[in-house]
DNA sequence: TTTCCAATATATCACCGGGTTATGAAACTG
DNA sequence: CAGTTTCATAACCCGGTGATATATTGGAAA
C-alpha cells in the first residue's frame, strides 16, 4: 500500500508533540487542518491510529509504528530544506574559480585558503588557464568566476570587472644575482643574459618580448621555456637567467624562493589582476561570500604590494 | 526553506532510475507530472536540479544532494506501507487472546504456540479470565477472539461460537490411585475420598459440585481449594484427592502430571469449547488467520480427544 | 452530579497543485 | 539527415489541503 509521505508526517509530528493542536503549530498549519488529515489517513489505513475517546492524545500500536516512519521522513525533508538554506546563504555549494596560472599558485590560492577557513563547506574547484580561456568558461557557465589580468579598455561589455591589483611587471632574478645589487641599470648591463620565458602561449611570455623589445633588446637569448611558475623559479633559483614577472608575484615569492627583482622599468600594457564575472549571470550566495572574503583579502594585500613597489624604484631596495 | 517530501521522492526516483520516463514507471505515474514537478521544485529551489540540455539526464550536484535525502524518504514510505500490507494480510500485528484458565493451560497454549510458529511477527497477548469476564472484554473491544467452554444455548446473539471441543467432565486423580484401576465404581467407592476444588468463581467449581450432587452425593469434603491448573494436578499428585477436570485437560496432562481419570460417567451441562468472537466487529485480517490455526489444530486435537474418551468408557481404559 | 474549559472533530468553501492526454521541441542514434 | 527517443509544454479536471467558523466531547473543577 502506496501513502503520502506528508501524512505520515503529520502523524509523527501529532505523536511526538503530544496532540493535534501543538502539531499544528509545530508543522505552522492549522489545527483542523491536521485533524482531517489524520482522520483520512485513519479511514485510508483501516485501522484508528490513535485510542478513541482518550483526551491526552494516545496513539495506537499502529499508530506508533508509523509515526517513527513519519520520524525518519520528517528528517530527511528538514535535512534537505538546511542543505537548501545554507547554499543560500553562501555558506556551503561549490564554487569554480579560474585564474591564470603564475598568479594563482603566488597571490590566489592562498587568499582562497583564508575564504575556505571561513567557509568550510564550500568546496572550490580551481581552474587553470588564461584570459580567453577563462572567459569561453565564464560564457559556458562552466566557471563562476575567474581571477586574471585584464586590461580596463578590452573588457567585453557582458563581463563585470572588480580590480584587486595593478599590475607592474619586472625582471626577476636570483637573490644573489650580479645584477641584483646594482642601483641602475641599462640595457647593456642586462647584456646577454640568458632568459626563462614563460609558456609560449601566456601573456606574459608576450610581455616579455614586448619589455625587452621596450628596452631596445631585440634578440633574446631563451634557454627555456614553459612550465609552473614552481619549475621557473626553480630555474631562475639555480642559475644567472633572468625572467618577467609580476612584481606582486616576485613579492610574494621572495623568501620561498629567494628571488628579487631587478631595478629597471619595464613597460608593459596596463593590466590590473582582478574579479571577472558575468553581468547577466545571478550569482550564486557563495559567489558573493567568496567576492567579499577576495577582495577583503587582496585589499590588504595589495597596499603591501604597492608599498614594496614603491620602495623598490625609489631605490630602497628590499 | 520547507519543501513538500514528495517532491524528494519523485527526484529521487528520476535520478535513480536515470530519466523522467523511467521514473514515471517506477512511481506509476505519468511522465508530464514528473516532469512538471521537477521544473516546479527546480524553480522552488532556484537553481537546476539537472544539467539542462542533455540527453542522458544527468543531476548536478544540488541534485544529487537532494536526491540522497529523498531516498531515505522514499525508504521510509516503502516501510511503512510494507507494514500495513502485513497487517492486511494478517501476517502480522497484535492478537488479544483471552480463555478460561484450565483450558489456557492445558489445551490451549500449545495450539497458540502453534499459530505462533506459523506467524512468527504476530504478537499475541494472552488474558485468563471466566466467560462473563470475557464477553466483557469482547464487547469493549479489548479483547479479539476468546477461547472458552459455553452452553450453545445461553449464546448470546451479539456473538459468534464456532466449536473446537466438545465437552464432557470427568473425575481425576493420580495414576496410582486405589480407585483408578477399578472399572465400575459406585458413590460408595468415591466414599469419603477428599477433594481438590478449581477457584471458587470458576464454572469447574458449580460443575464439580453439581456432578457429585447428581452422583447423589451432598456432602463433599474439600481439602483444598483455588489455584492454578499447575497446583491442583500438584496436589492430585502428592495425594488421594480427586478433583473434577474437562477430560481433554486431563488426557493433555497425563504423561507430565501422570494423572488419569475415573471411569465413572458424571452429567454436567453440555458445554462446549469454542472460539467465541462478536459477530458485529469486522475482524482484523490477523483474526481470520488465527482462527484457521486455532481450527485446523483443534480438528486434528478433538479427534485423539474423542478416541480416547471413547476407549475410557467402554472399559478399555488409557 | 453539573458546569465549564480546553481540545478535537465537523462543515463549508476556495484554491493550489498534481493527475491526465495530446502535442511540440530537442537531442542522441544510425 | 532522417528517425527515434525523451523531455517539456499546454489545457483541462479533480482531489486534497488550506483557512475560518462552529459543533462536540472528554476531563476537571465546583
Amino acid at each position: 500500500m502506496k501513502l503520502d509521505p506528508r501524512h505520515l508526517e503529520i502523524l509523527a509530528a501529532v505523536v511526538d508533540s503530544g496532540g493535534v493542536t501543538e502539531g499544528a503549530e509545530a508543522l505552522g498549519k492549522s489545527q483542523p487542518s491536521l485533524s482531517r488529515t489524520i482522520s483520512n489517513l485513519e479511514a485510508r489505513v483501516g485501522e484508528p491510529l490513535f485510542v478513541p475517546g482518550r483526551r491526552p492524545l494516545q496513539a495506537t500500536e499502529l499508530g506508533q509504528l508509523l509515526a517513527a516512519h513519519g520520524r525518519q521522513v520528517l528528517e530527511a525533508t528538514q535535512a534537505a530544506g538546511k542543505v537548501l538554506d545554507r547554499r543560500k546563504s553562501g555558506r556551503s555549494g561549490t564554487l569554480r574559480v579560474g585564474g591564470a596560472p603564475f598568479f594563482m599558485d603566488a597571490v590566489i590560492a592562498s587568499r582562497i585558503a583564508r575564504f575556505q577557513s571561513e567557509f568550510p563547506d564550500v568546496q572550490v574547484e580551481q581552474v587553470y588557464a588564461y584570459s580567453p580561456e577563462l572567459q569561453r568558461h565564464l560564457r559556458n557557465g562552466t566557471l563562476d568566476v575567474a581571477i586574471c589580468p585584464m586590461q580596463p579598455e578590452s573588457i567585453e561589455p557582458e563581463f563585470g570587472f572588480q580590480v584587486l591589483l595593478p599590475g607592474r611587471n619586472v625582471i626577476a632574478c636570483r637573490e644573489g644575482h650580479p645584477l641584483a645589487r646594482k642601483k641602475s641599470l641599462s640595457i647593456a648591463d642586462i647584456g646577454d643574459c640568458s632568459w626563462i620565458a614563460p609558456p609560449a602561449g601566456s601573456p606574459l611570455f608576450r610581455d616579455l618580448q614586448d619589455a625587452l623589445h621596450g628596452l631596445g633588446k631585440t634578440e633574446v637569448k631563451i634557454s627555456f621555456s614553459g612550465g609552473s611558475l614552481t619549475s621557473v623559479l626553480n630555474m631562475i633559483l639555480e642559475s644567472d637567467a633572468l625572467t618577467v614577472l609580476p612584481f606582486s608575484v616576485v613579492f610574494s615569492m621572495r623568501r620561498t624562493f629567494n628571488v628579487v627583482p631587478l631595478r629597471i622599468e619595464l613597460q608593459h600594457p596596463k593590466r590590473n589582476l582582478g574579479l571577472l564575472k558575468l553581468k547577466a549571470a545571478d550569482e550564486p550566495p557563495v559567489l558573493g561570500n567568496f567576492t567579499r572574503s577576495i577582495q577583503a583579502a587582496f585589499s590588504e594585500f595589495a597596499s603591501t604590494v604597492l608599498h614594496a613597489e614603491k620602495a623598490l624604484m625609489e631605490g630602497r631596495g628590499q
